[in-house]
DNA sequence: AAACACCACAACCGCTCTGTC
DNA sequence: AGACAGAGCGGTTGTGGTGTT
């Protein structure tokens, strides 16, 4: 490995090269630009972050935006703001932003992180698919109204002296199954779209789906000779609801069916969360059957099947009761947890064999 | 007191949109 | 028209605090 003649030695060569780091080094120095500077193609990140700093520009951004703004609003989410991103999610989705412009002082960040470690938990605690809005339809959603019908069966096994008052609760439900049925069946088919986020739906001819099978003309016939529910059709009849199966904050006498409707309404079925929600621990949410037993008038203090109403759950508040979800199929596919299509594809083939052959069921009913 | 689990929230990431050159 | 930078957005993760065992 002789060197040819005339080229520098390799000790030169590195002597040359280091004082040509040294001088960069200086001049680096001299002009106030960091070294890392020289190594920018190096960086895994697509914005240039200043030395010293482990942050870019667009997180500094985010910093502002989310934290130092002097105008956010600090502590906790009042129960207003809860309401207003419940109804606005309710509508726009998840559109962060787009909800943070009605409420002022809060960012998208911030209702985001409320969203998903509250009121999405809330809702799903409440049997609310928390992306619809609505009724869940899963079979963990069923869990607790499963629970609840074991639990009642025992109390019937028990409580032979009750058997009576048992036999007309059992028969409510039977009725009730059956109007939410047939409630399910009336839902008009585009209850998502945006018109169907009025309050002021009213039913008509025009705006329900008229049954097309005979299941369903079968159960109207049934249904028109109860005298415990409603003629549904008729205008007239309406006002003769229970006020049970009303909103009865809606005090407004222009013959909105809140159930019907609220099924309808991707929100506003849904009742306060706070009167309505019930701990952890407590098994039985509200259910059917809660409403079931303050329907019919047995469902006194003392009774020992007793179901949590919203006068136990917030006594403090007059709220209406809360709305009534469906009985619930367990895996039907008309509306599952992330995707409701607004109607289902065959009606009379979703309750009657997932869920009325529920075996609890039939002994109930 | 320590270990662990859970929770809340700031921060990050990747993508899309928009304005500018 | 295309490239580029920055802003905006929604989903996800990291981390510190708190409660529980």
């Amino acid at each position: 490995m002789a060197m040819a003649a005339g080229e520098p030695s390799l000790n030169l060569q590195v002597f040359n090269i280091l004082i040509m780091v040294i001088s960069l080094y200086i001049f680096c120095i001299k002009l106030h630009i960091p070294i890392k500077f020289f190594f920018f193609f190096f960086d895994d990140g697509d914005e240039f972050r200043p030395p010293g700093l482990n942050r870019c520009g667009k997180s500094c951004r985010l910093r502002w935006t989310n934290y130092l703004r002097p105008d956010i609003k600090r502590g906790k989410f009042t129960p207003e703001e809860e309401q207003t991103i419940l109804n606005l999610h309710s509508v726009l989705g998840n559109k962060w932003s787009t909800i943070a412009t009605h409420l002022p002082g809060r960012t998208d960040n911030e209702i985001k992180n409320f969203w998903n470690t509250h009121l999405k938990k809330k809702l799903i605690q409440m049997g609310f698919d928390p992306m619809t809005h609505r009724p869940r339809t899963d079979i963990f959603s069923s869990i607790p109204h499963l629970i609840a019908l074991a639990n009642l069966k025992e109390l019937m096994e028990h409580n032979s002296w009750e058997k009576q008052a048992v036999r007309l609760q059992n028969e409510a439900a039977a009725q009730m199954a059956k109007f939410q049925y047939l409630q399910y069946l009336l839902q008009p088919p585009s209850s998502m779209s945006p018109a169907a986020f009025s309050n002021n739906n009213i039913i008509s001819p025009s705006n329900v789906n008229i049954p097309n099978d005979f299941d369903t003309f079968d159960l109207l016939n049934s249904l028109s000779k109860d005298s415990t529910l409603p003629l549904l059709m008729e205008p007239s009849s309406i006002n003769n609801i229970p006020s049970s199966f009303m909103n009865t904050s809606n005090n407004n006498s222009t013959t909105t069916i809140q159930p019907s409707i609220h099924d309808s309404i991707p929100f506003s079925h849904l009742p306060d969360l706070e009167s309505c929600l019930i701990s952890k621990d407590n098994m039985v949410q509200t259910s059917n059957f809660s409403v079931l037993c303050s329907t019919q008038g047995e469902n006194s203090p003392t009774s020992p099947w007793r179901l949590p109403t919203s006068d136990d759950l917030s006594p403090a508040t007059s709220s209406p009761p809360p709305a009534i979800p469906p009985v619930t199929n367990t895996g039907g596919d008309d509306c599952s947890a992330s995707s409701y299509e607004g109607g289902p594809s065959s009606p009379s083939s979703i309750w009657p064999e997932l869920l009325l052959d529920d075996p609890l069921f039939h002994e109930l009913a």
